[in-house]
DNA sequence: TGACGGCCTTGATAATTGTCAAGGAGGTAG
DNA sequence: CTACCTCCTTGACAATTATCAAGGCCGTCA
């Protein structure tokens, strides 16, 4: 599970930036270095910093009324965090932030963003669209999430996961263990071993690794009960 | 199914506006009038407005994958409608919306909106703030229509509406139809019906028209394995 | 090397939820 | 008043998913 190549990253409140916005951003910025399972932050720390991922992992998770800690997201290097949560009232961090490598993050102020938001009205204009966005796609992943059973979560997650690896053909692979895949999609660990037997069984992807092929995608989206344009919505 | 009494709405955009200029919005906006069964906007028109409802209701609903119409969203007298919508990217509305009864509804313009961000940059940064929560929510949406069951789904929602109707004692009033409910927490109208008639059974809820009455409300929680604590972040 | 501890898989079984079919209650238009 | 129509309910059954238990694989660490 080392990540030696990059994976192209999501979108940004960083890439709205203008270079010279940029650089009083990176001017008043610091460098942080965590070991393996130390604490980025914590459920409820006061949430006064915007981190940056260069290199090593960092995973989101929070804990469910079972007691039991869910994988929220997993961040990269390039991934960039908590850029909703410095905004929030309270401002404090929704969930905790955890390594399991040695990583090394770069650090922005809510100070700073705040300063650039002010003396810059388009920039600010430019965020609430980017938020706003991301409004419209969490609207989308509701739906999703309730709507369509877990063989459709699975197929729409490879979807997604695939266009955000620009990679030659048909080919992409899994961030995360399988265990964490469960996680995201709302599953047990054991169904998710199931589905992808099932699928395998079936000719719809192969799997070496954590390298998964899809020869069709439209024959898989066939066999799933899902219309191939809602992927129009996935970036 | 009539609404006369006003139910407590939602905080808005509009409500971070201070006189002034909620008075430039006023300004510039228009009133509009429709009839039963008329549409006020269709996923995927250009989302020019923002709707303000006077009287009567508006529904909120997308079309599934399996050809279905799922409700997302109510709204009565007093709900600000697509306050995200119009400054997505691209500036289309993503559900539809249609009436089911006579309805009056103030329309402010997106430009207005425009022209009042940029001239406040604290009103930017506000707004911010603003939608950066509804992200919060959302996310916390996401996890609970995921983890929990249903009867855990319809007891949080349970909390939410009492949360929204600041009224005596342990009552509140249900604002839709059970058919509209069941397709808002993701369950068939069967379900629904079921999940009712276990909670009455058990004595857990009483239920007369559309009032539910509920004798206690922890005792509740625990019939369906749910700490209380998870209601601080209900409203 | 061997012991331990994750992760992944598989089987058997149970719980949850959906689907299909039918009927009652209540409202509305003709 | 009657004929619809929609919502709500209930029953029987099927599909989906979780739970529990066990074993294999593959690292790390002593």
């Amino acid at each position: 599970m080392s990540n030696t190549h990059t994976y192209p990253t999501e979108a940004s409140i960083l890439q709205l930036l203008t270079p010279p916005q940029r650089n009083l951003l990176e001017a008043k910025s610091h460098q942080i270095n965590l070991n393996c399972h130390e604490y980025l932050f914590e459920k409820g720390d006061s949430a006064d910093h915007v981190y940056r991922v260069n290199k090593g992992k960092v995973t989101l998770s929070r804990l469910m009324p079972n007691g039991e800690q869910k994988v929220f997201k997993v961040f990269l290097a390039g991934g960039v965090i908590a850029e909703m949560a410095v905004f929030m009232q309270p401002r404090e961090y929704p969930m905790s932030a955890h390594v399991d490598q040695e990583t090394t993050l770069t650090a922005y102020s809510y100070a700073s963003f705040k300063a650039l938001f002010i003396s810059n009205p388009e920039l600010s204009l430019q965020v609430i669209s980017f938020i706003s966005n991301r409004v419209g796609q969490l609207m989308n992943s509701l739906d999703m999430l309730t709507q369509v059973n877990a063989n459709q979560r699975l197929v729409m997650h490879f979807a997604d996961i695939y266009s955000k690896q620009k990679r030659s053909g048909n080919r992409f692979t899994l961030p995360n263990t399988k265990k964490v895949l469960a996680s995201q999609l709302g599953i047990t660990p054991e169904t998710l071993s199931r589905l992808f037997k099932k699928l395998k069984y079936n000719g719809l992807i192969t799997e070496s690794g954590a390298c998964i092929t899809i020869p069709d995608f439209k024959c898989l989206c066939r066999e799933v009960d899902l219309v191939p344009s809602i992927f129009k919505s996935a970036h």
